[in-house]
DNA sequence: AATTTCATGTAACCAGTTACATGATTCA
DNA sequence: TGAATCATGTAACTGGTTACATGAAATT
């Protein structure tokens, strides 16, 4: 029955902070309204009715706190199908259409890999980012490189910025993944620089 | 009347485009669907229902093509308010909200500088876009300094990519000034490298 | 006493997505 | 003749935005 939650960027946003600790939708918006996560929309018009429909969906539950007031605070926590659908969005496979569509959804995914996969799997994640990113900037190369005549100026630097943002992707995934198994990899040199 | 249309990122976009050539429907969905462009939507439930949009606002107007079959094409041009319109939204100035919530828009008002704006216009909104950028990319090192103890290690990476976004941007806005300036601005070498 | 902050929500609106529908023209 | 492509659109759904509403608790 459950089979299939549409979970948006929004969504996932939220059931990432709760499962790293239980909130409330005020903290939500707290998170939201303070931090970069803000990016990631904002007010309670999308935050309170995202709460609702993973409460409908059944991945998090609210408990009230202060029963006895009128506006009791609902504190949400991951259900165990919250945990495994948060877990099974984590890591799903990076796919081309991710890195042309949903960057920012692939990055909150990564932001809350901790805690939730283990480093392997967060390695492959990276590797797969990188190789999806890589194929993709090389094909931006060639169609601004084929349209490169036709274009007017600011678009072809608007088209370069869109290379340059891909490539510093790239290059942030590489120091990444050096990081992550430099730090408690297998520990071998890091010798994987340069294709 | 006429007052404040509410002009989308997909809508500037088929402005931008139709101003640069007159196109049909079916000619921007190609560009949108063979060009990087097409990250800004798509299919024809998006452009369709936008060219009405723009044609009820008085901004475009279509023409038809072939009067006799029973499918003509339709193609539509900028009107002068539609010029007036467009020209208006790319010489906005830059704000803050705009490179936290709408690089993409900026991106795309960039690139349709050309034959919309003069190279003073587009010299200052370069200006506007790097400053704002500066400043921003400040308060979010700020940001992940304050919070990077309490962060996980794939949390703070997440953070720093978005930084490093942010920066990416900012040396593409001071490379593409000093083309643009170099090129063929009051020709003073390029001096303003490091404040 | 007044303002701010905590805290939760709703309702109207809007634009984009997916999927479908239609039919002419060109090409194999 | 059948497939692809030209060409235009609609309809249901979904989720986010803006703006509003409510009221208690804490601060000034």
């Amino acid at each position: 029955m459950t089979r299939e939650a549409h979970i948006s960027t929004l969504s996932l946003a939220v059931l990432g902070l709760i499962s790293q600790r239980p909130c409330s939708g005020y903290d939500l918006r707290k998170v939201f309204s303070t931090t970069p996560m803000g990016h990631f929309s904002s007010s309670p018009g999308a935050i309170y009715p995202a709460l609702q429909r993973l409460e409908k969906a059944g991945l998090v539950v609210g408990t009230v706190e202060n029963k006895k007031t009128l506006r009791p605070r609902q504190v949400y926590s991951l259900t165990d199908e919250g945990k495994r659908e948060l877990k099974d969005r984590l890591s799903r496979p990076v796919t081309r259409d991710d890195v042309i569509w949903r960057v920012d959804d692939l990055l909150l995914r990564f932001a809350f890999m901790d805690g939730v996969l283990g480093r392997d799997a967060t390695v492959s994640f990276l590797k797969d980012f990188l190789s999806n990113i890589e194929t993709y900037v090389v094909s931006l190369q060639e169609h601004l490189n084929a349209a490169r005549e036709h274009l007017p100026p600011t678009g072809r630097f608007a088209m370069e910025n869109g290379i340059e943002q891909y490539e510093m992707q790239a290059r942030w995934a590489r120091r990444v993944l050096g990081e992550i198994q430099g730090i408690q990899g297998n520990q071998r040199n890091s010798k994987e620089e340069e294709s």
